[in-house]
DNA sequence: GCCTTCTGTGCAACCGTTTGCAAGAGCCTT
DNA sequence: AAGGCTCTTGCAAACGGTTGCACAGAAGGC
């Protein structure tokens, strides 16, 4: 047998060892090696080969090069991931749930940003096209962006939304019930009096709170007198800045509201920040109801009421989705909703209370 | 000339574009239309080749293969990152920071979590290294996990650490003055009057959290008949759950603190549960410190008095200096320190507040 | 008019795996 | 004993780009 003369690596020079050394010290080919290493080849090979090469692979420290089986394979084991915003804790626990369950079977999630910004988001997808990955989750989709996922789907790449929908489009979706959050939050403050609402909505062109705003529609319906004050949509990104400019603005009008449903809770925190800027006090003054619960706000300065969304949930569902796609792309386009509640705490009350506490 | 025959795609199948099609499209050879597409080498094509050749790739919809130049050049154009925790929102923004500078200069973000688990970082370390990443930041590691990372410095691959250092490593290090942080607000307590305190450290095999608790400990020194009713530290994860443990935990003790200094402010909010579950208000009973800023600590009950660190602003010098490692891996590994600062809010007051006012 | 220097392009060898195909060995049939 | 299996392994062609090198032609210096 002739004895390849190790190679004589240069100081400072890297170590590449790659499948090729394991086969040479393991003296098989180094397709054997390949296919030894393989949990879904090894049947293939004797024990004592497998065996073998495993020894001599351990023995150099070999670890295997996915691009380079990435580009052979055509499946780079990796989904690329895009949310709206990385500053909303509810993001965080979404994130978890699907990485979870994605790294359990070997995928890496490569996540980015669009800041609602469509031509961010376009950028993202180019991104994920190039970077060949092996499937893709939007949950920062608006109404009109459906043309941007076309690219992706010409590729047979699975696409699968999450939180938000895109109507008739046809893709796998995995969603929160926000009509039926948001006719919780309506009938919440229905029950409690209030005739005079705001609600501080997320973009007009995303369908969650497309929902949610119909679900609060029809959940306050019936309540005597309703007057809707609500002012403005949102314009940009629904942070807490974008909470306290609309909050703001609606205490401009003439019309006080005495209660205001913010399509998130960092909204909502906004919100807050206004009442609290313009010496009003909630809920004495104004009830607000948030949508999320993300963990802080059970101990917000009152603490939040608002609809609770099982986010981890919802991210570990996309995760499954997903693979379900990888593995048989024809799977068609289904939508699973998950349920969403209400969470009643302190920063609603009675429509009129305070009336009746001003001078207590 | 012979003209290849076009290919007889079959219905249905994918459309595979490759730059090939895109050079005989074009009529050049493959190379010249490489180089035509790389702007780093477009200088060495004549102007109307450039012109033809992208005319070409974007007549038929190319995308380059990223996963190919990344085989070939040895650059995939990404970095890992792993975080200990996505849940903690001062993650988020850290992270926004840093892929900002990442994509600007064409490079992506793999993004996993450690949860605080020893294997778990092994295993997420070594999937990039398998992944090939460019390069590695991690905010997650502890004290005795130098080691995890010997495999990429043997491969040349830069490592980066970020908010948590690992002393005498040598890696290139961001960090925030965790002392000088902790030293506000063991001052702030110590100025307010607190002799008896407790503090809720994160693990202590974590840096930051030593650094923290090192400067907490001079801040708070002068103090006359300080009393240190600490009583446990943090077993896993430094969250809302542990938080709330740990001062449960404090509060069953025979002398109950005047003050509680928080490592993180999440825990922060796990102590606010815990003295509500026990009938304390904050801050006549107790005081409490926290530690981030993170954006809803201001409207927590009561506001949060607090150590803000500026989060985005480290991603973006984790992203920095990251990429100039990428440039120049003979780079020396520097230490930055990014400065702290101390919020007051309403959740810390004058020890014996409660005393003077119990009556009132 | 010859030699050098550019420019612009083509040639072909990689990068590290995977995998269809084939071949040799050993064993079983009939 | 020949043909047909099964089992194990090797061979070599991809996958889709990148890049050092060579080469042809044009331009320029003397």
């Amino acid at each position: 047998m002739a004895q390849p003369p190790p190679k004589p690596s240069q100081p400072g020079a890297r170590a590449p060892v790659s499948l090729r050394d394991v086969a040479d010290l393991a003296q098989v080919h180094i397709s054997t090696a390949s296919r030894a290493l393989d949990p879904a080849q090894a049947g293939r090979i004797s024990a004592a080969t497998v065996k073998r090469v495993r020894a001599a692979a351990s023995k150099i420290g070999y670890t295997p090069d996915l691009v380079a089986a990435g580009l052979k394979r055509g499946r780079t084991q990796s989904v690329g991931v895009v949310v709206a915003d990385f500053d909303n804790p509810y993001n965080g626990l979404l994130i978890r749930g699907l990485s979870r369950v994605l790294e359990a079977q070997g995928f890496v999630a490569v996540v980015a940003e669009s800041a609602e910004q469509r031509t961010r988001l376009a950028a993202v997808l180019d991104h994920f096209t190039a970077r060949r990955v092996d499937a893709v989750v939007s949950t920062a989709a608006h109404l009109g962006d459906a043309d941007l996922f076309a690219p992706l789907i010409a590729r047979q790449i699975p696409v699968v939304l999450g939180v938000r929908g895109l109507p008739a489009s046809g893709f796998a979706t995995v969603l929160h019930d926000d009509f039926r959050g948001g006719e919780l939050a309506g009938a919440h403050l229905r029950e409690l009096g209030h005739t005079v609402v705001a609600r501080l909505r997320g973009p007009v062109d995303i369908d969650s709170f497309i929902r949610r705003d119909a679900g609060f529609n029809a959940g306050i319906a019936g309540a005597e007198q309703l007057v809707d004050v609500t002012i403005d949509d949102c314009a940009s990104i629904p942070d807490i800045a974008e909470g306290r400019r609309l909050m703001e603005a609606t205490l401009a009008q003439r019309q006080r509201p005495t209660a205001v449903f913010a399509h998130n809770d960092v909204m909502a925190v906004g919100v807050l920040q206004a009442m609290e800027g313009a010496g009003l006090r909630c809920p004495r003054d104004i009830s607000v109801v948030g949508y999320n619960d993300v963990p802080l706000s059970s101990h917000l300065s009152p603490p939040l009421t608002t609809v609770r969304l099982p986010s981890e949930l919802l991210g570990r569902r996309l995760g499954e989705t997903l693979l379900a796609r990888i593995e048989d792309p024809s799977l068609p386009g289904e939508e699973l909703r998950l349920p969403a509640e209400l969470v009643i705490r302190r920063s609603t009350a009675r429509a009129g209370a305070a009336r009746r506490t001003r001078s207590g």
